[in-house]
DNA sequence: CATTAAATATGATGGCCATCATGTAAATGT
DNA sequence: ACATTTACATGATGGCCATCATATTTAATG
């Protein structure tokens, strides 16, 4: 049945946050056009109205859900604790999309390695701005080492069996950075 | 037709570097049992013979190649400058499987995750053992923090479509990680 | 209101893949 | 040498999934 354009331009935005939060949590392989649908509340066979492809919905949701990877404005130590909290291994769902997205993106069609260039270009300015002063090439290059280690100590924690070396790699991760950044 | 004892070693040794480099090239999913197999001169069918499982392989094989993650005894600081250089990011088949396979295994089973743990204690007590003169806990510290920039930074590299932002993050991450070290 | 167009639903289709069943021939042990 | 075991090959099978074809229903249009 056809519905309307509000609640079509609704059911777009609902399939692109499902979507996100699936492939966040299983990873794109795992999640199906199917199950997504379902989980926006609808059946598979509408999906090619929304979008091309499934890669093109993996372009997409990595899109959409980069733009809104950051800070919400926050003394950047607290950034940083927040992002390496156990709350934040524990929910890749909820999480960022970099860490839980950035390995398989090599795997990906153009566009969504595209997309990725973009948000971790935005990223790396965001976390410079939020940065205490030093010199501008210093900043950068405090911007892109902690962001790489905060990112791969997500990583890290999340593969891992065993929640003492898990919270240690977390935690280690997270007084080394502040201690280069203070 | 049964072979002798050490061609059937033989073919069992192949089977796992050969899906090593595979699984690291393409990721778990995209590699088929029976392209493993083709790969390593054999069919499809004798897989289960070494096997209980693809994931009986995918776990076997982390525990094979985890067990060389490692830099060849060189100075720590060289360590680094290989790890995040161009050549590294650019031969996933070859590189270290960390850097390849960590994000994916938060999907596997639990005896791959237990491989990964095993894998990353090892390699957090041969950067321990690699750094220059400090206190203990510093060296821990700046053990697991480097390594989570290296993975991560490498991570990002590759996941990125611009090769200027890519050799960025791994000098950068690389000359942050210098600095603290030294 | 009637007509049209469009958004979803329902129901194929074809391909890929993990796994299994069975055949075959060579190696091993006696 | 012979019997037996066994490593591998060949050839199903069943399931899942992306994608497509077609039907249905309702918004949009005038």
């Amino acid at each position: 049945m056809k519905v309307s354009r509000e609640q079509m331009a609704e059911n777009r935005r609902r399939i692109l946050d499902v979507a996100s939060r699936l492939f966040k949590d299983k990873g794109f392989d795992a999640v199906s056009v199917a199950e997504v649908m379902k989980a926006a509340g609808l059946t598979h066979g509408g999906f090619y109205g929304h979008f091309g492809s499934k890669d093109d919905l993996v372009a997409q949701t990595l899109a959409h859900s980069l733009a809104a990877d950051s800070f919400g404005g926050s003394e950047f130590s607290d950034f940083v604790r927040s992002y390496l909290a156990p709350r934040h291994r524990d929910n890749p769902a909820n999480g960022c999309p970099t860490a839980g997205l950035a390995a398989a993106i090599r795997h990906q069609t153009p566009a969504a390695r595209a997309a990725m260039t973009d948000g971790l270009r935005a990223q790396i300015i965001r976390i410079e701005k939020a940065l205490p002063e030093q010199g501008a090439a210093d900043k950068r290059r405090a911007a892109i080492g902690s962001w790489a280690a905060m990112v791969g100590a997500v990583i890290l924690a999340r593969a891992v069996d065993d929640l003492k070396l898990s919270g240690e790699v977390l935690e280690q991760t997270r007084a080394w950075i502040d201690a280069r950044v203070e």
